[in-house]
DNA sequence: GACCGTAGCACTAACGGTTAGCTTTTTGAA
DNA sequence: TTCAAAAAGCTAACCGTTAGTGCTACGGTC
């Protein structure tokens, strides 16, 4: 028993790895859809099952570290210096997520997300489970007092603005101006 | 050409309605999860690709009538009397619509939905296409001055509003304080 | 009333994602 | 070396969905 330390660890870790870069690889080279799971996993030398036990679905080979996502908003939140303001947080690091994603080297994945309705989907869904992790995040902290109700309200407009300003002509201007309202919204609690 | 006028629509209506009812039923009764589209055809006596020609996927069966609450909205939207507010109009419309899915014999279909992952992914990517829709018909609105991201950005927290609610504790309170975040939100624009 | 185009429906067979059941290999520890 | 468990593998299926094809009944036209 104990902690299954070393080699283990590290196999598991490369296969997962070399199942998600065959993935991408192969997916912008002939588009998600026209590439198969058994394909992905023939290439990548491992079987269906296999790749099932490291991935729960072919959506979630795309989006491998969404994990990162969740971390990093309510790292903004529980991680932010005593009196800080909580909107003003949330921005800067809405504001880096969006750059993150809207960076010249990232334009052919996101693409390939636009174009599958199944991609699309799932994102969605992924952005809702982020949008609890963070309103469970805000309504833990002791500064703030807000009710149940506001702070899912406030954790769903700042996905939004995420989801919004990826997607504006002008992304950094857009998590300016989303910004703005949800300020006033939040005030206005 | 023309209209195809009278039997041959009926008849159309009345298989798509005997589909539908088929479906709900024999969900409510084993679950969604349980009972295969198979099985839904055989009961409704109609083949598989029948059924599939009357509703885009399985989801679709029970989210039958979806196209009500997009017309209600915008209905909202362009509806309302010139120089009447807009968020207040929209205020009483997602009041309505959530006491309608809150209500006592709705239930059991709405257990059913949060119960079911695919079914709360349909209907996340739903309110997404509201949420579009709707702000396609804020953005026309010639009374109303606001940039493309305000409206997308008011839709989208419109249909949080009505999204949140419906799963608060005490609906109608819920709609009073998310609304007033988003009077908030709207005047900051 | 006979005729024709088409809408609606049926049937089979398949495709692609996903899972269950079971066997084999690899790994860490005794 | 030996053993238990984790990881990976294989087969065979399930389920939603679609393509291909043909039949039937309806609505409009002559």
């Amino acid at each position: 028993m104990t902690v299954p330390s070393g080699r283990r660890e590290r196999k598991k870790a490369a296969t997962r790895q070399k199942i998600a870069d065959t993935a991408m690889r192969l997916f912008l080279e002939h588009g998600y859809d026209a590439v198969g799971i058994r394909e992905v996993a023939a290439e990548a030398d491992v079987a269906v099952t296999t790749l099932f036990s490291h991935f729960a679905s072919k959506e979630a080979l795309v989006f491998e570290q969404d994990e990162d996502f969740e971390q990093r908003l309510t790292q903004a939140v529980t991680g932010r210096a005593p009196n800080q303001p909580l909107i003003p947080a949330l921005r800067r690091e809405i504001q880096a997520l969006v750059r993150h994603c809207t960076a010249e080297d990232a334009a052919p994945v996101w693409r390939m997300i636009d174009e599958s309705p199944a991609l699309r989907k799932y994102e969605e869904s992924m952005r809702l489970r982020h949008a609890e992790t963070l309103a469970a995040a805000i309504a833990a902290d002791s500064e703030l007092s807000q009710t149940a109700t506001a702070s899912r309200t406030i954790a769903r407009f700042v996905i939004d603005a995420y989801s919004l300003a990826r997607e504006a002509a002008d992304p950094d201007a857009a998590v300016d101006e989303i910004f703005r309202m949800i300020e006033a919204a939040w005030e206005a609690t």
